[in-house]
Order: structure tokens, then sequence, then C-alpha cells
DNA sequence: TCGATATTGATAATCGTTGTCAATAGAAAA
DNA sequence: TTTTCTATTGACAACGATTATCAATATCGA
């Protein structure tokens, strides 16, 4: 029986490829941490998990790997009442984030039904509305069971 | 005609004084410019706003005030996609905001209606969904008229 | 295998925020 | 009013997180 790779991190390597960047020991660490993750992880915790593949690696170099993904559109960004600067592997197409604030556990959800309430806003202030944000906090059912 | 000092700036100034904190003119100054803003400030914008009111202030007095608005409820902290450390009067209520990218506007709306979406999603998932964040960003009146 | 060069880690620099402390000023009491 | 106590102030230093610099290294196409 071979281990096989989760196909996600390979997706990743091989679009930083394409995008003429070098798949290097470095990037492979920091990718296959982000890319596994249920939960977001700032720089500094990406670099203590990520440095246990490659001891040698550098917070620096974790911060130039994330901003890459960034910018490839592969992690956003997650802003959550204590640090806004998280990491999750980007959702597929526009979703809403379920956070649990017990473990951390991050989901997406599809939330289309918005656009009734963003229409009657749009109305009562005659504002245009382009964008929005929309996280829910709670506990998962895992915490739920076990923080009784 | 006398100019009338604006009540929620009095209001504020009140409550410091209730609650034992003494009333000086550098706190003076960013009330002043904090309650009377429409737009989200992080703390060096409050600086230099307030500094034209009161020169001598100091930007780690912009700080600490700013701090103890927040812990008596009167200001609240503004994410937004560019930074995360701007502060808005708060809310009265559970109120969402709704934010221009052009001016950078601020107003609350209620958005009772996002019940339903989270019991959906609750049972769904199997989350106890505990708190939400909504936030809507687009173009106010003006500045869909300005910007054409 | 070789070589051009993207990438790396160590270091220093920078930015935003928080701690320290003597001088100052608010406000209650005299 | 004046006095007195002490919360508050601003200047400065310290700190943590992020970004810039640069010589050494490693990737990957030739």
């Amino acid at each position: 029986m071979t281990t096989s790779t989760p196909p996600i991190q390979e997706h990743w390597l091989a679009l930083l490829q394409e995008n003429g960047y070098r798949v290097t020991g470095p990037r492979r660490s920091v990718v296959e941490i982000v890319a596994n993750h249920h939960r977001a992880l700032n720089p500094y915790q990406v670099f203590e998990l990520a440095r246990q593949r490659y001891p040698r690696l550098g917070l620096v170099t974790v911060y130039r790997t994330l901003e890459k993904l960034e910018a490839l559109g592969l992690i956003e960004r997650v802003h959550q009442p204590h640090g806004c600067h998280a990491y999750l592997p980007a959702a597929v197409g526009h979703q809403h984030l379920l956070l649990c604030q017990g473990c951390g556990n991050a989901e997406y959800f599809s939330g289309d039904d918005l656009d009734d309430l963003i229409g009657r806003i749009a109305a009562r202030t005659g504002y245009q509305i382009k964008e929005h944000w929309l996280q829910l906090f709670g506990l998962c059912t895992a915490c739920r069971a076990g923080a009784q």
C-alpha cells in the first residue's frame, strides 16, 4: 500500500509551477500544512507546523509563500475577533464561513438566500451593494458534546 | 444664536465622568472626532483630526482613549478588507454594517431576517450558532452619482 | 551536467501598538 | 479660592508582527 499525497496539495504545487514559480522544499512544507488544515492558521502557526517537515524553514519564507498562494487565489484571509491574519484554503465560488469557537474548525457553506435581504437593504438605503461578508460563529458537534 | 454641541458627544463625556474617568482636554478632542464621524477611523486618523482641536495631543493618548470608549461600549471596531483597526460609534442593539466603498461612509441596518438562514445552516451542519457577522459593501447614492 | 536566476535564511529596518515614568492637570475637599 | 490627591498626559523606550536587503543556495531548463 502506498501513502497517497492529498490531491489539493499536488494541485497547488502544479499551479505554482504553471505560474512560473519554482517548487522548492520550503514551499512544499508550507503548502502541505495550509492545504490540509481545516482551521485558519496565522503565519507563525504555519511556520511552526511546516518547520517540523522542513527544519531549516525561515519565517520570512512562510510570509512570502502565503503571499503567493493568496495571489493565486488558493488561500484566503479570515477575519476573526482575535486576529485578522489567518489563512484558509479558499472556497470554491462564493461561500460563507462557519467557524467553531471551540476547536477553530472552519467550514464553508453557501448562503444564496441573502439576495432578498440585500435587495431590501439596497432599496431602503439607495446603496448599490457590490459585496458582502457573512460569517457565523458557534460550536461544532464535537465541541458541543465535549465542552458540555 | 449659539452653536450647540452635538448631544452624542456630551453623552459620551458624561458617561466617562460617571464611570470615574476624568474629562480632559485630550479626551474631549478624541471624543469630538469619533462621535461625530460617519466613517470608520483608525487610531492615527483620529490622532490627526483630533490634533487640530488639541495640538498637544499625543498618539498614545488616542489609543488609550479609544480603549476606554470601546470598553464602555460607545465605539466598536470595524473589520474591512484594508485594515481591521478602525472604529465607529457603536450601533444601538444588534445591527449590521453597510459601508460605502467610495467615501467610506458607514450606516447600520437591522437584518433580523437572518434567523431563517442561520436556522437552516445550524440544522444542516450540526453547529450551535452563537454569533454572526454580516457586512455589506457598496456605493452610496452620492458616490453612485459622482463616480459615474 | 551546467548555468542563469529564482529562492532562501539571516539580519536589519520598519510599522503599529503597548509599557514606563516624571510632569501635569482634573476635581473633590478645605 | 486654594489646596491636595491622584488620574492622566506626552515623550521615550520596548515590543511584536511584517517587510526590505543581500550574499549564498537550489531549481530547472538547456
